[in-house]
DNA sequence: ACAGTTTCCCGTAAATGC
DNA sequence: TGCATTTACGGGAAACTG
């Protein structure tokens, strides 16, 4: 046996880094109070060898530590102290099928430690930029042996309150794109490098890409490029994306209305949604009348969408922005719903849809149809009852601010009034009506057929 | 001071009850790991008197015990156990500005005690129908003297998430009007005792006037009645008030609905509400189009409301009644908002809003007018966005299930289509056109001005 | 007074226990 | 297995704290 624990020693010594550890799943964002896991695995084979022998079976404790040996006197800046809820300490176990020398650590939590000297204002970073580690600690005592093994985590940022996920979320996501390999430096945001655009525009398409299966084009990347850099050499500031103007914030905003509600939309491309308003105006200025886009609100920064869509029936072109839906108004009724069902009221309260075709001249039918949630379903009231559609309208025309009221010049009325009147006398003479749509008609209605 | 000692041994013997305790707002329903505070005041003027004396400062001080001395052997049901998070321990003083002695214990809450054996089923109430009290023991020594002066709350229910609410007050509300003075029955739904219809409408009339402030009317108590008591001694069973039909869960639903969204129109009246359907179209069936009453859906046990209106149009009365509004949907829009915009769908698109008057005869703008969001506040978008407004319509004629389609052989659609006719050549021939209304417009159209 | 941060707690969903 | 009850925790708001 002491030649084993001779042969351990210098394994150790020869197999210095990574001695142990695989964390498939790290912690990335802990929130106190919250539950996590934390699975560790053993890489080591002679250990894995070790565990097996009956005489070594107990003798390999795992203990997380929480910011192990953070030298207080060397950071710049102070950063929160935190600990375990529970202190769990795991005996090691050759547990999984596959022979895997594993142990998981299910109900951690962490709680902060409050010290009296929370340092001075200046002195601190924001909490989300406070990084920390996790350490766990393995204990191997054996006739005179005594080694602690340890391995960390990479980076944690904990916070107290879901409102700071999104802060911190980048804090993880600039200091993974800055890691080269081992480096862990705590103190990142002390003094926070820039990253070049080229770095930064793929970690924000891949964001897209797993929140929303899809990744973010040359121009959607183009605009947000344009809003985010304003250096001569390409490279973004941490102040810029997620401090002072806070790009982050209103995109990562966006990544949660695509999670919530926008998810297949946005894997089908049919979302176009980075893009200027002027640079909306000038592609469906082009288009035939009722070409729409979707596009986020720049000025919400809880993400919003917006539908805008063209009008040549005045002569020339006009390009009408709805006020954007916020995740809220998209929690009941879904935006191929509410685009199907938009209306604009015009005179003698008579609705009609101004949005036919998403750019560049897809049918709204094709975009969005079987998204559509079926009519029929959608009006099944209960028993006896009158069922309810819900609906949103504008009133047409745009109102012009003044003059609220004005005799008409607009040959185009009187010719779709002139339409009108035929399709009464047609109506009227032909003996028979069509009832207005039930269950199950589209929205849409095409001229009644006589 | 020994003459006082022996004062006071006397005066606690004279003054038995009640020794001390004031408890303006008496805990009713406690959460487990929720705070709670509790206000004990002295009653007794020798204590008030000692307390003053430097010798007695700190010679009284109250502890509180949860269910103290309720015998486990003598209980024929199990009750669980719980304690206080955090022992507090309070020296009594004189504190209040005039000079009761007063103190006052916050940031309480209650943990359950696991107990390893709970009990059969049979052997244990619903939680919410355990009674248990909190005692405050007031511990005073002096030279061979001791006493343990003690005062408890009323009876309180402890609960452990939100949803038990409804049913603990249901206990609360039965064992007030069941204990008589201070007969405090903590095994009281052991065997629940009836109550007359008598007691519990009172009551019942209580809750609305404490939440909506505005009694039950002999209509609605009749109601109510006719669903609560099917004994013919006019007594009401716990069983069928609480648990099995839970008449109270449904009762309890309309008042969070009043209390939430509902309190204006309750407080004015406006609301008939308790009405079975059968007696609305009994009381719409006499009344001229348009005319509509409120109530309050008794299938849905959540709170819901809806509007049922009279049509004449088609020669015999026809009643219709909405699919009921729950709190979730009036959340964002008010029912008066919802009544103001609601319209009918006619031929081409027509929108039509069929409440005119409030049962029996009210204009809807004289009751409801002042609920009314103004439209100019509702429509302003943000700068450059196209203003929307949501509103919930319904098909009109409200189809009959079959058949769907079939020519129209009712005489009203051509007087409308005549009508509409008429509309139109007035329209063309007079050269000019009113635009459709537009910001701070009502909805309610008027024919347009020729 | 204020902003960043934490705590509180409702309401819902999931887990737990009987 | 189903039902009653508890636990977990997101999200919004209040409370805290320098």
């Amino acid at each position: 046996l002491s030649l084993f624990t001779q042969l351990l020693a210098n394994a150790l010594v020869v197999e210095k880094q990574p001695i142990m550890l695989s964390l498939p799943q790290r912690p990335l964002i802990l929130k106190t109070g919250v539950r996590f896991s934390v699975r560790v695995s053993f890489l080591i084979c002679l250990f894995r060898f070790l565990a097996n022998l009956p005489e070594f079976k107990c003798l390999l404790k795992v203990k997380p530590v929480f910011d192990k040996d953070v030298e207080e006197v060397k950071t710049v800046k102070w950063f929160r102290h935190f600990d375990f809820n529970r202190d769990e300490c795991k005996v090691l176990d050759v547990d999984s099928p596959n022979g895997d020398l594993v142990t998981e650590f299910v109900h951690m939590s962490l709680k902060e430690i409050k010290g009296r000297t929370k340092g001075s204002i200046e002195g601190r970073l924001a909490v989300t930029e406070e990084l920390h580690i996790i350490t766990f600690v393995t204990e191997f005592r054996h006739v005179g042996l005594e080694l602690n093994i340890e391995a960390s985590t990479l980076p944690v940022v904990v916070i107290s309150a879901t409102t700071q996920v999104s802060s911190a979320w980048a804090s993880i996501m600039w200091n993974n794109m800055l890691s080269t390999g081992d480096s862990r430096n705590l103190q990142l945001f002390v003094d926070p490098p820039p990253l070049t655009w080229e770095q930064l525009s793929q970690v924000l398409s891949w964001q897209f890409l797993c929140t929303g299966k899809r990744e973010l084009d040359e121009n959607q990347l183009s605009v947000l490029r344009d809003k985010i850099v304003d250096d001569p050499d390409d490279l973004v500031h941490w102040s810029k994306f997620s401090k002072n103007e806070n790009a982050w914030l209103w995109i990562d905003g966006i990544l949660d209305l695509i999670k919530k509600h926008l998810v297949d939309l946005w894997r089908d491309g049919s979302i176009m949604g980075f893009i200027s308003r002027e640079r909306t105006a000038e592609l469906l200025k082009e288009k035939q009348t009722g070409t729409f886009l979707l596009r986020f609100s720049e000025s919400k920064t809880n993400g919003a969408i917006s539908f805008s869509w063209v009008d040549n029936s005045n002569g020339a072109p006009f390009v009408h922005s709805i006020d954007p839906y916020t995740k809220d108004e998209l929690e009941k009724t879904s935006l191929p719903d509410y685009i199907n069902t938009y209306s604009l009221r015009g005179r003698k309260s008579r609705h009609t849809n101004p949005l036919l075709y998403l750019y560049p001249d897809i049918p709204k039918d094709t975009a969005f149809g079987h998204y559509f949630t079926n009519t029929a379903e959608q009006m099944l009231g209960e028993h006896g009852y009158v069922p309810r559609k819900r609906r949103d309208f504008s009133d047409n025309p745009t109102p012009p601010p003044s003059p609220p009221r004005e005799p008409n010049t607009d040959m185009d009325m009187d010719v779709e009034t002139k339409l009108e009147y035929h399709e009464l006398i047609q109506e009227l003479f032909s003996g028979s009506f069509i009832f207005p749509e039930y269950y199950g008609s589209s929205y849409e209605k095409t001229a009644s057929t006589p």
